[in-house]
RNA sequence: GCCUGGGUGGCGGAAUAGGUAGACGCAAGGGACUUAAAAUCCCUCGGUCCUUAGUGGCUGUGCGAGUUCAAUUCUCGCCCUAGGCACCA
């Protein structure tokens, strides 16, 4: 143990002490129980950032901290590598998406390693590995054949002027982000995995996920978002057809005096044929059909439609009803169909207003009547139906039941449920994805790749194209094949790749047996270490990812290849990294170190200007607010950045940044170094002290129970809630008693008492601080790691204090204080508390009512 | 608009089966050491009042009510703020 604390001599030791030992690899060859720690997998986009580092700390602590309490843990990293930075990286700088890649995971395997993270890199996975994707392409193949995946007409995003389709975070305020002309919807056959066939179940399931934020869960629900309600058939006039829609308030049927349908249903056109308002929809439709997304970015969005020329009648009391086409009826949810009701739904209520329709009140308040002429809102509340046939004179709410009964005896409707949730449309018009294994033949229409012929490489040596487009309908030789059919050679390969977020639903089973050649992964494995027994990540996952993963679990269960419905039994959500932004009046967002000075006070470096400090905002590159981890490894070294991000605040809360901060985190350090230091010589051949409290005396016992009390303190705090800024307090005061104790080097228990505070100190800082706890544990005399040492347990005889501290209040407010043996009776601290001078002065010789004792704690003296 | 969190010193944050508000750290101020500085160590640190400077009084956890001997903690109503959803029929 050198005299000073230098972080770079000391990581780096480690470092290669623990690459070279291999200690952090692991096996299902164990009698330990076994603990699944993941954290979400990055996206190789260059290097790592301060979320990255607070996230990865936060599952480290709890991986090293498992491992002492005897858990057998699995704690993997990986790449979730597919994507379409790649690509426009490969564009600006001319190098290919694999390339850049690679290069990327290589630099922050690098930058991982150089925070001590104590991964098994044997488990290492790439997602846009072959050997990776060639089983997800597997999958599709068996999701195909049960009907998971499909192929529909869908709309996507396109830029006429860049002939290509654009990712929603392309579209910028309903403008292509290249080149700034509008974007349109085009519609495209795409593949879709059915998930809306698990709706019901993903839901039931959000109550059973004991471990998971509430917060998450409530999202995840709303998500889905079930509606329960009927489907009410609609008769058009003069046609046969019916026109089914979704309600929730099949109460107010009798109050539907017109209809509107998505300008997509596919009647609003031959509706409207030869009615005379035939241009008007179509150009409507078509001018919808432009506007849709750039508008729907647009607060307020104006409700409009047109009259269809057709009419329908309500089955309920046979009123004629005209049908419009309204750019607020969405065909994606329910039937895309809307009976509008305008007495009771306000959107309905403004249309009817517009366009001058009828308004029918249905539901009146139990005191009141309502008048269409008069009303000015819709009444959304509940009451008396009225105007209902049979229904009259019913509670609404309760008559919800009947009326769909009463559809389902008529054969026009009956009761139904509807949800938000769609298709998960994971088609891609993208080059650097996992392509979708199946072929379009002419004869066979399409059909699956035979499993033989997995993987389907993508090919690597494709020139990007400088639109955005992808290459992979250019390539004959990707594209030209056999049809696995028919066997025709002129059958096209499917260009299309896989979404992402279709990687990230099952790599935490790969992780299990990352090399495994025969399947997605060995049964074995997957077995013994899913699920995954906290997961840890942001909470901007908190819906497609975590819920998409939750599907495929499904999927994968349905299929017989995992036991279990539920990926991750206990989700930490942590929250985000953030700091001020400041600004230049003439350089716009600057570098925090672009500007000079301090505080309110700074400067431009490059124009002298006044800057603005502007508000504490998640770190991000397009606001120029970031710390480079590189320069805080640099600078204090990779102990003491994990130990500020846990110390500044409690893990699911978000962190300001704030380098003042990040310096008492060094302070703390130094200050323990030196401790070990001045004690070095007396400890060093002493024995850790174990005996009981009692064999003690003075600042020696004091300091005894006090290391007790602190090793159950951060025990607590790591094991029930992942407080590790309340457990490095605690730390930290003991380290402050240590500096104010005298030693006297004359009681011969002496030397093993602080040897015990000292390796406590060390054993609890150890999933925090590794390096740092390695080299004093190692300067301590022991040879092998300190992970491998056992997490230290505290006594419970320990714990006891000598004499408790009683608050004595008069009417609540506090007066006086005194100390007492903790066997007092009540009655004892009775009488001491009314005999304290103080106490008297405020009892002021007034009757004494009531006197409460809380045992141990607090007498409350009530006049 | 709806649904979730969250409002505590100059700052980050402690403390909730209701029982000493402000642990720990940062910043600030004072002192010791030093020729000096850095580093280090010690002390003070919510506001306010006092002819008794104390183990003192009053006040204080977004605002306003309520329950209770006692409320940062429970209930009701507001305000602010962050996030999610948002024409969902």
């Amino acid at each position: 143990m050198e005299e000073k604390y230098d972080p770079k001599i000391v990581e780096a030791k480690w470092q290669s002490c623990w690459d070279k030992s291999g200690l952090f690899k692991v096996s299902e060859e164990s009698d330990k129980k076994k603990y699944y720690l993941l954290e979400m997998f990055p996206y190789p986009s260059g290097k790592i950032h301060m979320g990255h580092v607070r996230n990865y700390t936060i599952g480290d602590v709890v991986a090293r901290y498992k491992r002492m309490q005897g858990f057998n843990v699995l704690h993997p990293m990986g790449w979730d590598a597919f994507g379409m930075p790649a690509e426009n990286a490969a564009i600006s700088n001319k190098t290919h998406p694999a390339i850049w890649t690679y290069q990327n995971i290589d630099y922050m395997r690098m930058q991982l390693k150089r925070m001590g993270f104590s991964y098994d890199w044997d488990r290492e996975i790439a997602t846009c590995r072959p050997e990776y994707y060639r089983w997800e392409q597997w999958l599709f193949l068996k999701m195909l054949e049960r009907g998971n995946a499909y192929r529909k007409e869908s709309f996507v995003n396109w830029c006429d002027s860049c002939q290509t389709v654009l990712a929603n975070e392309q579209v910028e305020a309903g403008m292509c982000w290249r080149c700034g002309k509008p974007v349109r919807q085009k519609k495209l056959w795409q593949w879709f995995f059915k998930i809306t066939d698990y709706a019901q179940d993903l839901l039931a399931h959000c109550d059973m996920l004991p471990g998971w934020p509430e917060k998450v869960t409530t999202m995840q629900k709303n998500w889905i978002g079930k509606s329960i309600g009927a489907q009410i058939s609609f008769p058009v006039e003069n046609m046969d057809e019916n026109i089914p829609v979704f309600t929730t308030r099949q109460d107010t049927v009798f109050g539907a005096t017109f209809m509107c349908l998505a300008p997509e249903h596919p009647l609003v056109i031959r509706l409207s044929k030869g009615t005379g308002e035939e241009k008007n929809v179509l150009e409507f439709v078509e001018r919808i059909s432009l506007q849709e997304r750039s508008n729907r970015a647009i607060e307020n969005y104006e409700k409009e439609g047109v009259f269809t020329g057709a009419w329908c009648i309500n089955p309920v009391n046979e009123r004629r009803m005209p049908i419009y086409t309204a750019n607020f009826a969405l065909m994606e949810y329910g039937t895309g169909a809307v009976m509008s009701v305008p007495a009771h739904d306000q959107r309905d209520f403004d249309f009817a207003k517009k366009y001058d329709m009828e308004i029918v009140v249905v539901v009146k308040p139990d005191d009141s009547d309502l008048d269409p002429a008069t009303m000015t809102e819709a009444y959304t509340g509940d009451g008396i139906m009225i105007n209902s046939g049979q229904f009259n004179g019913i509670d609404n709410r309760r008559a919800l039941d009947d009326i769909a009964a009463f559809l389902e005896e008529k054969g026009i409707g009956k009761k139904t449920v509807s949800f938000r949730l769609r298709d998960w449309g994971i088609s891609r018009q993208r080059y650097w994805g996992a392509p979708i294994p199946v072929v379009h033949c002419d004869i066979c229409g399409i059909v699956p790749v035979n499993e033989k012929d997995l993987p389907i490489l993508l090919p690597e040596d494709a020139a990007l194209l400088e639109g955005g487009q992808s290459p992979l309908p250019l390539l004959d030789y990707f594209t030209k094949t056999k049809c696995p059919g028919c066997g025709r050679e002129d059958a096209r390969r499917e260009t299309d790749t896989m979404d992402t977020f279709v990687e990230s639903s099952w790599y935490f089973e790969r992780y299990c047996s990352p090399k495994f050649e025969d399947g997605l992964f060995d049964k074995k494995a997957v077995d013994y270490w899913m699920p995954v027994d906290q997961y840890i990540g942001g909470v901007e996952h908190a819906i497609l990812h975590l819920l998409y993963s939750r599907y495929f679990t499904r999927v994968l269960k349905d299929l017989g290849l995992v036991e279990y419905k539920e990926p991750f039994t206990r989700l930490l959500t942590q929250g985000m990294v953030c700091k001020e932004t400041v600004s230049c009046p003439e350089h716009g967002y600057l570098f925090p170190e672009e500007a000079e000075g301090e505080a309110e006070d700074r400067t431009c470096k490059k124009c002298g200007k006044e800057v603005l400090i502007g508000r504490v905002e998640k770190m991000s590159k397009s606001k120029r607010n970031v710390i480079d981890p590189n320069y805080l490894l640099d600078k204090y070294g990779a102990d003491t950045t994990r130990l500020f991000c846990l110390f500044a605040a409690p893990p699911e809360r978000d962190l300001e940044w704030n380098e003042q901060g990040v310096e008492g985190g060094y302070r703390f350090l130094t200050r323990v170094w030196r401790l070990v230091r001045a004690h070095m010589d007396v400890i060093r051949d002493a024995g850790s002290f174990c005996g009981e409290p009692g064999q003690l005396k003075g600042d020696l016992r004091e300091l005894y129970k006090k290391t007790h009390h602190t090793i159950c303190r951060v025990t607590n705090d790591i094991e029930e809630r992942f407080h590790f800024n309340t457990a490095i307090s605690a730390v930290m005061e003991l380290v402050n008693m240590m500096y104010g104790i005298e030693l006297k080097k004359d009681v011969k228990e002496e030397a093993d008492v602080v040897r015990f505070a000292i390796e406590s100190i060390v054993l609890l800082l150890s999933p925090i601080v590794p390096h740092f706890s390695e080299e004093i544990w190692g300067s301590l005399g022991y040879e092998s790691s300190v992970l491998l040492a056992p997490w230290p347990v505290y006594r419970k005889d320990a714990l006891v204090k000598d004499d408790i501290l009683i608050v004595v209040q008069v009417n609540g407010k506090l007066r006086s204080k005194f100390s007492v043996s903790p066997d007092s009776g009540d009655d004892t601290i009775k009488e001491r508390a009314l005999s304290d001078d103080n106490v008297k002065k405020f009892i002021n010789n007034k009757q004494v009512k009531k006197v409460i004792v809380v045992k141990r704690k607090l007498v409350n003296i009530v006049t």
